[in-house]
DNA sequence: ATTGACGTTTACGTTAACGTCAATATACTT
DNA sequence: AAGTATATTGACGTTAACGTAAACGTCAAT
């Protein structure tokens, strides 16, 4: 485990370009250190930009996941305003969540019943290429 | 329960406009019936609509949805080839369901310990304010 | 000293997913 | 007959999320 890391690293562990990487950056999203011009990377950064791409396999915009990221500065420093509005926007954050997880339910169910339709009609399909002499 | 819809009617049951709607027909994912050129969307187009759309709280591109319909459509009918095919679909999309579904678990839980953070910190600032005397 | 790997900024291009008109049609109401 | 509500197609505009290309810097190795 190293302690920092170049752009091209980070590129390729999350197989992600480095112009996808200096985009965020320029939307904000991450802010990593310079050596002259050269970008370096901690390894809070990179927790960052794990926690990014998992909102994004979760489908949230860039500017929903930069809300996020700010929940996770913003949880324990700040005074009452920034708390109470952190905690609102926890409990939108979850809201959405939940029904993702109805959402991810009931598709698996259908994908279940595609399947067993699949394999019924599997099933005619051999029955009949016992039995057909159609060539 | 109706038995057909107009296009108003669809966009303001699940909150999306006309136009969305007719973009999403030219994009083949819905193909209503006419009467001469008005749009009758049955219970099937709506049930059509609603998959759809939680395809996209999924966060799912158009381009996807698009199949996983397809899929729907195909389970019972066709010929090997078809089945084939769409039992590989419904493999690779229940993959990404799967993987949706942790990094959600994963989520959840980092809300939780940002509300502990919250609540520890609103906790410090209401010490804070009953011996303060700054005004 | 030059080649190659890696990095930089700047700027224009692209695709998806709609929004926003405008002009026109149809049906019902007054 | 005129107005109002609802519909249609067509065309252009917009935003997000990058891709692509140009032109340049830097450092280690040959």
């Amino acid at each position: 485990m190293q302690d920092t890391y170049s752009i091209s690293e980070l590129g390729k562990e999350f197989g992600i370009t480095t112009r996808t990487i200096r985009f965020y950056e320029d939307k904000q999203l991450l802010s990593p250190s310079r050596n002259g011009h050269r970008r370096i990377y901690t390894r809070a950064d990179r927790t960052r930009l794990k926690l990014l791409l998992r909102g994004k396999r979760l489908g949230w915009p860039l500017e929903e996941i930069k809300t996020v990221l700010a929940m996770y500065d913003a949880g324990d420093e700040g005074e009452i305003q920034q708390i109470v509005y952190t905690c609102q926007k926890v409990e939108e954050r979850r809201a959405q969540l939940e029904q993702q997880q109805n959402d991810i339910t009931a598709a698996l169910e259908d994908l279940a019943s595609i399947q067993t339709r699949c394999e019924i009609r599997m099933a005619e399909l051999n029955k009949q290429s016992t039995t057909d002499t159609t060539r």
